[in-house]
DNA sequence: AAGATAGTCGTTTTT
DNA sequence: CGACTATCTT
């Protein structure tokens, strides 16, 4: 591909963004209007006019997944490899300056990444050491507001708590958090980026060094940068590489997690100089979806302006659905998606989006009795799972002996003895002589502190993780699992336990072996051990595997950006649910909501229902509610309400209610994922806890909970 | 050391 | 209501 082949295909303005000279842009390019694109296209762009070689381009963006597709993207325009460029998420880059400059980052050479669930055990068990009430000082909350001082560039010292006593006490948790990290060579989300940051900050042979290399720097979805991320940028751009930043600003629905929506809007004055380019063209929706966007968009202030157009046509009306409650609302969804499912229009380009992952619940329900196979985003990821982060933590131990999180993780996991009174002993050690309880266990042994038993026990842990480290020493990485799960007899644990929850955490271990086994190890100065380990952690992995290959999309709205769909249905739009009651005080974080349900209608290409119902139930008790304001700042010429006769719901619902006891019909043959083919043979319970006994053709009879089973009726 | 039971709390989530 | 946790029980 020549360089007119690489603008020809782009529009008007894309080309304007793409084949700019060197300068700051800012492009704020609207729902579907191509900005992957625009970003893959510049930075080949760049490339084949020969104005910058790979290695000196710098790539940012959010998610792994978007790294990876801008990477492909690349590479097949460029068409060669380009291993050279730094294309990564700004965690994954930081991680890989960390790595190479650990000394001057001061960390020890094999640090290990703290998930935030191993962070948030840290802070429970310095709770406990510190004598800290965890009501008065609920960890959840300590924990955000660590993450929050280190994405504001805060260490403890910075933090001005002007004398109030919680705050100090914050901090004084906070510097004990440091400690403890520091102690165990481990590394928090967070802190990735605030240490990359102050690398260079505190480095002006480094910082030179970068800012030579990285002659352009290109940020995908700037609206969700925080203050450290923007900080690192600015640094990292200098006085002459020009920064190309694509973003939305009505598609910031961060900010409770600290993405600052000001670093796109001063863009201009931070970089002076700047181009600005809008994309305004849309290629994914119906022009009546996009004028409604546009118009509650309207309804925000602050913004940068925009206004999204197409050339196609205006398509079908938006449906409204007054529904008379929750599980009316889901009936009626699931109606609707039967027809277009008969329509021919495939399951996975049907999406339900909902404010909060609660909701999905009715709508599984309803989707299980018509037997309408869905998958729910959201929830445990792979590299989370119980099972899974056991076995990491041995591997863990086997790098890094002092990782003390780990080190609490499995030193009784499978329980080999060693109660909770000898870890107790290990952590009072730690503290007094300021170590690791790796070696504080060890001190304690020396000294003979133990009784015989629990000495033992300790000792035999302690010998186990060693013989381990020396047994795996030169076997690549599959090995290494394989025996690791082996010898901490941890399948072994799961084995002997018959129940249907073991069965698939052995599953997952195996799923992990072969997770290593897959693993390519791009060989810098890690070995594949941590280079595994920190993908694990930096990567979290999918969800839950998809059961059908081709399922209807239930998840929130969140989850959903960046994603289209045929057919879209937004739910619950009733006020308290969306906008969410906790975000109806601020005007700030409303506009927020707002740009949520922006988010949710410009996900549609070709159709958009949206739904509310009059009763909700949520948290048990029936609320009745009234329809979301955003229905309202809806154009009324674009919507067009769905209505059924009052008395067919309810009588419909009360179908609902008696159906839910029993979906499936005594006799009928169903299909499980893993069993197989069987027949219905009883059922008992309602609801959530439905269950139907199942005499499968292989295995024989079982029960199951129909709404994790995921039947088929066939 | 696993299992039962009482109590709490209830947006959004990636890395 | 129901998922999750802390604490008590065997």
């Amino acid at each position: 591909m020549d360089i007119s082949d690489l603008l020809n295909n782009l529009n008007e303005p894309q080309r304007e963004a793409v084949a700019a000279p060197p300068v700051h842009q800012l492009v704020i390019a609207g729902a579907g209007s191509g900005k992957t694109r625009v970003l893959a296209h510049r930075i080949a762009y760049l490339v084949r006019t020969g104005e910058v070689s790979p290695q000196g381009i710098l790539a940012v963006t959010f998610t792994n997944k978007a790294a990876r597709s801008m990477r492909d993207r690349i590479e097949t325009m460029l068409d060669m490899p380009v291993r050279q460029m730094w294309v990564g998420t700004f965690h994954g880059i930081a991680h890989r300056l960390l790595r190479s400059h650990w000394q001057e980052a001061g960390l020890p050479q094999t640090f290990q990444i703290l998930d935030s669930d191993d962070q948030h055990r840290i802070i429970k068990r310095l709770l406990k050491q510190m004598e800290l009430d965890e009501a008065r000082w609920p960890p959840k909350q300590i924990q955000w507001f660590i993450n929050g001082q280190k994405d504001e560039g805060r260490r403890p010292d910075h933090v001005d708590h002007h004398n109030a006593p919680f705050e100090e006490q914050m901090v004084r948790i906070y510097a004990a958090y440091e400690e403890v990290c520091k102690r165990s060579g481990l590394v928090d989300f967070a802190e990735l980026l605030l240490r990359a940051h102050e690398i260079l900050l505190h480095n002006k042979n480094l910082l030179d060094h970068y800012q030579r290399r990285f002659q352009h720097i290109l940020v995908d979805e700037f609206q969700d940068t925080n203050t450290i991320q923007y900080a690192w940028l600015r640094l990292l751009a200098g006085d002459n590489n020009p920064l190309f930043a694509v973003g939305d600003d009505d598609q910031s629905i961060y900010g409770w997690r600290g993405a600052k929506i000001e670093n796109i809007q001063r863009f201009t004055k931070d970089f002076p100089n700047t181009r600005t380019v809008r994309l305004e063209q849309n290629y994914r929706s119906t022009g009546t979806i996009l004028s409604a966007a546009n118009a509650l968009i309207e309804n925000n202030s602050d913004r940068l302006g925009k206004n999204l157009w197409t050339d196609g046509s205006d398509g079908e009306l938006i449906l409204l659905y007054e529904a008379f409650n929750d599980l009316e609302e889901a009936r009626y969804i699931v109606n609707s998606i039967k027809n277009c499912i008969d329509k021919g229009i495939p399951r996975n380009e049907i999406a339900v989006l909902y404010r909060s992952n609660a909701q999905s619940r009715v709508i599984e329900e309803g989707l299980l009795r018509s037997a309408i196979p869905y998958k729910v985003y959201g929830g445990m990821r792979f590299f989370e799972r119980q099972e899974v982060k056991h076995a990491l933590a041995y591997l863990r131990l086997i790098s890094n002996r002092n990782d003390d999180a780990s080190f609490e993780r499995v030193v009784n996991t499978p329980t080999r003895g060693v109660g909770e009174k000898t870890v107790q002993m290990i952590r009072e050690q730690a503290r007094a002589y300021n170590i690791t309880l790796w070696q504080a266990a060890q001190q304690l042994l020396d000294d003979k502190q133990f009784t015989a038993r629990a000495g033992n026990a300790i000792q035999a842990f302690m010998y186990l993780i060693e013989e381990m480290a020396v047994e795996t020493k030169d076997m690549p990485l599959h090995d290494i699992t394989e025996a690791m799960l082996k010898t901490s007899t941890l399948i072994a644990s799961y084995e002997k336990d018959k129940s249907e929850k073991a069965r698939m955490r052995v599953e997952n271990l195996a799923e992990l072996v072969t997770a290593a086994r897959q693993f390519e190890h791009e060989e810098d100065e890690l070995s594949e051990l941590d280079s595994f380990l920190a993908h694990a952690a930096l990567e979290a992995g999918e969800g839950q595997a998809s059961e059908y290959e081709d399922p209807v999309q239930l998840m929130t709205l969140h989850t959903a950006k960046g994603l289209e769909f045929e057919h879209v249905y937004l739910t619950g739009l009733e006020e308290g649910l969306f906008p969410h009651r906790m975000s109806m005080d601020e005007p700030g974080r409303l506009d927020e909501e707002r740009r949520l349900c922006y988010v949710g209608i410009t996900r549609a290409k070709q159709q958009l229902t949206i739904s509310y119902a009059n009763v909700r139930r949520l948290h048990g008790n029936e609320q009745y509610t009234q329809p979301s304001r955003f229905i309202s700042e809806l154009p009324k010429e674009y919507v067009q309400e769905v209505r059924i006769k009052r008395q067919a719901a309810v009588a419909s619902t009360m179908q609902i209610e008696t159906a839910s006891s029993n979906g499936f019909q005594l006799g009928s043959r169903v299909a499980h994922v893993k069993f197989g083919e069987g027949t219905v043979t009883s059922s008992e319970g309602d609801g959530a806890h439905a269950r139907v006994q199942v005499n499968f053709d292989d295995i024989g009879s079982k029960w199951l909970v129909i709404a994790y089973a995921k039947l088929q009726i066939l």
